[in-house]
DNA sequence: AGATCGATGAGAACGCTTGTCAACTCGCCG
DNA sequence: CGGCGAGTTGACAAGCGTTCTCATCGATCT
């Protein structure tokens, strides 16, 4: 406390560079689509790169939680992720090949907010997302 | 088969009106807010009425399929249920209490439907919900 | 009543995810 | 450079929601 140097980064939780989330974060950056952690894992194996299951699943919660990863629920209430921009968007995703679309819609951002703020409810959130078959697979 | 009377009902899986289907149906139609399966079967046990889990998860999905109920997701992955109003809408829903409010909105609807379009998407479809907390539990 | 076939319930099985904990590594300091 | 300490890892077990299995039950039709 009484030490004038401010050291953030070291001693922090979850900020050690190691090779386990590199290689995560590597491997969703290969990837246009949402993937499952076993999926990631598995892929993880295959590269050479293996991985621990258990760190599979911690890593990609740390980039969730860092906003690096978008993290939504297939149909079967199983998480997959994905790497996206930085900034609050949404998915156009085919249901054939996976393929996803980043769209972003103020007017929607808008429209939530009023209804909620309708109803009084506070500290909201939002999920939307398109399902669709794209023109490649049509 | 050269029957002229067409039975439908009798025959067909899933059409049984058993004690159980009844219970699970008066159950749904008592709340107003998202329930687990895991939750109605509780309430059940503690109305005398008590059902088989399995049986809970089988008629909730017979009442899905026949869209006389509506399924989403929580953010834990976990599936919800609740009795719904036919026509298409979405839901604002408390996090806390799981109170929820049917939102409608043409304007969300064609603004999925042009972005789809915009990128050459067919056969589309959407999820929109909003989760907050709601006034009485703020 | 008897036959038929869907429906039920108890428990096992399943798949995804998280917890446990000893061994290990990275970064830091002497 | 070697040791120290806290963060990190991996194998495994445990947790949880959901589905499957199968013997038994019961609704409907004859
Ligand atoms: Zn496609
Ligand atoms: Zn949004
Ligand atoms: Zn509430
Ligand atoms: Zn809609």
């Amino acid at each position: 406390m009484t030490d004038s140097t401010a050291r953030v980064s070291p001693g922090v939780p979850g900020t050690r560079p190691t090779r386990q989330r590199r290689a995560v974060s590597e491997v969703l950056s290969s990837f246009e689509d949402f993937r499952s952690a076993q999926e990631i894992h598995t892929l993880l194996g295959q590269r050479g790169e293996s991985v621990g299951l258990a760190t599979v699943y911690r890593t990609l919660q740390l980039l969730a939680d860092a906003g690096e990863v978008d993290v939504l629920r297939s149909e079967e209430g199983e998480a997959i992720y994905r790497r996206c921009s930085a900034t609050h968007h949404h998915h156009l995703v085919c249901r054939s090949c996976g393929a996803t679309v980043e769209v972003e819609g103020p007017a929607v951002e808008r429209w939530t907010a009023g209804i909620a703020a309708e109803h009084g409810f506070s500290d909201i959130s939002h999920t939307l997302e398109i399902f669709g078959t794209c023109p490649a697979c049509s």
